[in-house]
DNA sequence: ATATTTTGGTTTATAATATAAACTACTTTA
DNA sequence: TAAAGTAGTTTATATTATAAACCAAAATAT
């Protein structure tokens, strides 16, 4: 009837980064907090599952002096995010 | 730029439960477990988490000498559903 | 008749998760 | 040079999901 819903996607953070990721394909960790709106500390928790997972990788470098983080969205993590949609199409199709 | 995703209704088995219970209108425990492959205990529990906020309403009665439970979706319920699923186009929304 | 299993659940314990608070290290500004 | 800001990470806590354990009655087997 419904299939799983891949847990490290169905979470309103880490979906939102997912998001985000897919449309620009490249993004920096200020970026996301303001989009996503969401706290520091959980941006860096949720980023971090998502690369352990392996659907996004993450690069640490200065721009300038100051730190900076890129995320960018891999093709494994595209494929997740297709998945997770096609799945939840099922519960929210409407009569 | 993202909505909140309801809580109640971001959860892979109330999400279920809410889908079956829309489009059939009203539904038997037994029914509901088997649709959602869950498990009773859980089931329980999520089903009384939708009627303390309303999503649902539950009617205890027998057919025949054994328990009945029926599950039936409130317009509440309907709202919130319809709002959740607004809210998660803007996740899902591909490009 | 009575022991065993099944049905239809509820309650409770546990494991996983999300989230914010506290912290670090460095930089800019006053 | 002290204070405040930036860009994060780590850790503690609160919430949540989930299954295991349980209960009561009914059906079935012995």
């Amino acid at each position: 009837m419904f299939s799983d819903l891949d847990p490290l996607l169905h979470s309103q953070l880490r979906l939102g980064i997912m998001s985000l990721l897919i449309s620009v394909e490249s993004a920096e960790f200020t970026f996301l907090k303001e989009k996503t709106n969401s706290t520091a500390g959980n941006l860096s928790v949720q980023l971090d599952k998502l690369s352990a997972a392996g659907y996004i990788s993450i690069e640490k470098s200065f721009k300038g002096k100051k730190p900076l983080t890129t995320c960018t969205v891999t093709k494994q993590g595209i494929k997740a995010f297709e998945e997770y949609v096609n799945a939840l199409k099922q519960y929210i199709k409407q009569p």
